[in-house]
DNA sequence: GCTTGTCACTATGATTATCATAGTTACTAT
DNA sequence: ATAGTAACTATGATAATCATAGTGACAAGC
C-alpha cells in the first residue's frame, strides 16, 4: 500500500449511500485527519501530532483526500517550499457526520464526571452565541448548524490532553 | 485477534468527542454491520450476505458491539438455537451518524444520473408524509429526524443490487 | 434412520495493512 | 559548518483481513 487506503473488497461501487460513505469514512486515521482539518490544523506534522499517526499513513490519507476531492494540497511558502491541507466543500460537508459523531460520544461514551462537568467541548452557535448543546438544530435560534457555525471550547480535561500530545 | 477490533493505537480513551466515536466507527465492518442492523436486518447470515464480509471479521464485530453495549445478542428460536442482533437504545442512537453519512454521499458520492434519478434511497417522514430529501429537521412539519421516524425506499437501481448480493 | 438443508458460527493459511523507528530532502538560522 | 524545521519516504516486525472450508445442533423429507 503507499496510495491512499486499504484494497479490501471494493464498496465504492456500491448504489448504497451508507456504503459509499463506509469506503471514506470507515477508517480511523481518516476521521481522525477530518477532525484535524475540520478544526483548522492544516499542517502535516500538526495532524501527525494531535493524532498520533505515524507519517507514511498520514501521507497516505492524505493524497487520498486529495484524490477524492475532499481536501487541497496548497503551499502556505515558497522558500522553503512546503505544503499544507485545506478541506474542500466535499470536505466540510462532512462536518455534519463528525459533529453527529461528537454528539452521540458526548451522550453515550464517557463515564459520568470523566469530562469535569459538562461536555467535552462546549459548542457555541457564532451567529447567535446560544450554547448549542448536542442539538442538531441551534436552541437558541432554530437555525441548521453546519460548517463553521460553531465554536468549539474544549473542556479543561481535553486541553490539557491536546497540550500534552504535541510536547 | 478474535475479540473485537484491531488493536491499534488505542483511543478508547482520548476526552476528545470524536476520537471516543472513531475507535468505533472507524470501521469499515462496523459501519456497514449498523447500516444493516438499523434496517431491521438481524440474523447473522443475512448481515455477512448483504455486507460481504467474512463470517470471521463479522463474528468478531458483533461480539464487540455487544461487548460495546451498542447491540444485544437475542434468541429468537429455542429449537433449533438461534440467535440474532438487536441495536440497544445506544446503538439507535447512531442513526444520526449514518444519517449524516447518507446525506453526504447523496451530495457528494455519485456522478450524475448513477442512481437513475433521485436520491439512491428516497426517505419520507413517517409521521408527515414528506419527503425529507436530505435535510435534517423535517421540511414538512419541522420535527427534528431520529431514528425510527423515517421510511427508506431503495431507487429500483438499489433494490436491483440488494437482490444480487443476497442471491 | 439417513441424507440433505439451514443457521450461526470457528479454523486455517496467504495476503495485506499498520506501527515504530530511522532516514532523506531542502531549505533557514546561528 | 552545525543545528534546526517541515514534509515527507524506507524498512522490517507485527497484526488484521480475505477466501475458503469445516463444525455443531437441529429440522424436514424420503
Amino acid at each position: 500500500m503507499e496510495d491512499g487506503l486499504p484494497k479490501r473488497a471494493d464498496l465504492s461501487d456500491t448504489l448504497c449511500p451508507v456504503g459509499r460513505s463506509a469506503e471514506l469514512l470507515g477508517d480511523r486515521a481518516v476521521l481522525l485527519i477530518l477532525r484535524e482539518l475540520l478544526f483548522g490544523r492544516r499542517r502535516f506534522e500538526l495532524i501527525a501530532a494531535n493524532t498520533g499517526l505515524g507519517p507514511q499513513l498520514v501521507s497516505a490519507r492524505l493524497k487520498m483526500l486529495v484524490a477524492e476531492g475532499v481536501a487541497e494540497r496548497r503551499a502556505y511558502s515558497e522558500r522553503p517550499l512546503r505544503h499544507d491541507y485545506w478541506l474542500t466543500d466535499k470536505g466540510k460537508a462532512l462536518f455534519d457526520v463528525l459533529y453527529a459523531m461528537r454528539n452521540w460520544s458526548e451522550r453515550w461514551a464517557y463515564e459520568p464526571g470523566e469530562t469535569g462537568d459538562g461536555p467535552a467541548i462546549r459548542y457555541v452557535h457564532r451567529t447567535c452565541g446560544a450554547d448549542v448543546g448536542t442539538a442538531k438544530i441551534c436552541p437558541g435560534c432554530g437555525a441548521e448548524l453546519g460548517y463553521g457555525d460553531l465554536k468549539g471550547e474544549p473542556s479543561l480535561a481535553l486541553k490539557a490532553e491536546q497540550v500534552a500530545r504535541t510536547a
